[in-house]
DNA sequence: TCAATATTGGCATTTTATGCCAATGCTGCG
DNA sequence: CGCAGCATTGGCATAAAATGCCAATATTGA
C-alpha cells in the first residue's frame, strides 16, 4: 500500500469535505506552506489515492426527491452478467449497482422525481431487460447519513 | 424549482465529473468565456444546487478493500431512532444510512479493513447500541456501477 | 555527532480569478 | 416589423493563486 504519513492524511481529510480549496487555503488548513501542500497533493493524485473531484448536487434542487434500493434478480441459467452490467451504466436513474454475495443479486440505488418515473424505470427498463426475472423495491423515508468520505483512522498508527 | 437552462446544466454535468477544473477549463468545457461561466457557477452554489465539493478517494488505496450491507433491525418499542441516527454519524465505517419503508429498519452501506474489522465493527458497535435487535450483512462482491453523478436529463426539456 | 537524504519555505514567473463596463442578444409591446 | 428595455455576454485590468526553483531545515542511520 502507498506510504502516507500525517500530513497526507491531513489533506486526505480536509479534500474529502472542501475538494475545490485552492492549494494555498488547503496548505493553510493542514498547516504547511503552499509549495509541499502542493507536491504532495500532487503526489497523492499521481498515485491514484485521491480517484476524482466531484461536484455533489442537491437532489431535491433537482427535482429528484425520491430514493429507492431496487434488488434485481437475473436468471441465473442465462448468463447475463455482463450484459447486466453493461446496461446498469446507461440508466442514469441508477447511482450505485452491486453484485452481492449469498443470493448472488444485484442491489441498485435509483433516484428518481416521482412514482410515476419510478413506474417506469421498472416497468419499461427493467423488467424489460433480458434475464431479469424478478424486482423488490424498498423505499427510502429518510437518509440518515450521505458521505463519500471514507474513514483514514485506520492509516493514523504510529507513521503509516 | 431553481431556474436552470441549458448552459447551467452544462456546467452540472461536468462539475459532476471533474469538480476542481478551473474557471477557465470549466470555460472552455462549455463553450462559454470565462467571465459569465463563473457569474452561473456561483450562482449555482449560491442557490444550493452545488451542495458540496469532494474529493474521491480509492477505497483499496487505503486498504478499505471490503464492503457491506448491512440492515438494522430496532426494538421499534424503545422509540430510539434518534439516538441511533446520531451514534451512526460517528461511525466512520458507515459511509451511508437510510432509514427504509415497509419495514422501518435501517440500511447501512458500511467500508471495512478486512472481516476482523467488519466483525468488531457488528459485535462491539452495532449490537452493542440500545435498541438494535437484530442485525442481517450481505456482501458485496462487485461494485458494477459507483457514481456520484445525479441525473439531468429530466431537466433538459424546451428551456427549463 | 556527523553525513547523507528527504522535505520544507520563500521567491520569481506564469496562470487564473474576479470585478467592471461596453457590446450583444432576447423579449414583449406598439 | 421595429424599437425599447432587460438580461447576458466578452474582454480588459487588477488581484490572487499556482508552479518551478533553490537555499535552508529537518530527519535518518551510522
Amino acid at each position: 500500500m502507498i506510504e502516507l504519513d500525517k500530513t497526507d492524511l491531513k489533506i486526505l481529510s480536509v479534500l474529502q469535505q472542501e475538494g475545490r480549496l485552492s492549494n494555498l487555503e488547503l496548505a493553510e488548513a493542514i498547516n504547511l506552506s503552499p509549495s509541499p501542500t502542493l507536491r504532495r497533493l500532487k503526489r497523492l493524485e499521481q498515485e491514484g489515492v485521491i480517484a476524482q473531484y466531484v461536484a455533489l448536487l442537491e437532489p431535491a434542487k433537482i427535482g429528484l426527491g425520491l430514493e429507492a434500493f431496487v434488488r434485481v434478480m437475473l436468471d441465473k441459467r442465462e448468463r447475463q452478467f455482463a450484459a447486466f452490467a453493461q446496461a446498469v451504466q446507461g440508466w442514469p436513474e441508477v447511482v450505485t449497482c452491486h453484485a452481492m454475495a449469498g443470493e448472488m443479486d444485484y442491489l441498485l440505488r435509483v433516484v428518481f422525481e416521482d412514482l410515476a418515473h419510478f413506474s417506469r424505470f421498472v416497468m419499461d427498463t427493467l423488467l424489460q431487460h433480458p434475464g431479469v426475472v424478478d424486482v423488490k423495491s424498498s423505499f427510502v423515508l429518510q437518509a440518515i447519513k450521505q458521505t463519500t468520505a471514507l474513514p483514514l483512522a485506520h492509516l493514523a498508527r504510529p507513521q503509516g
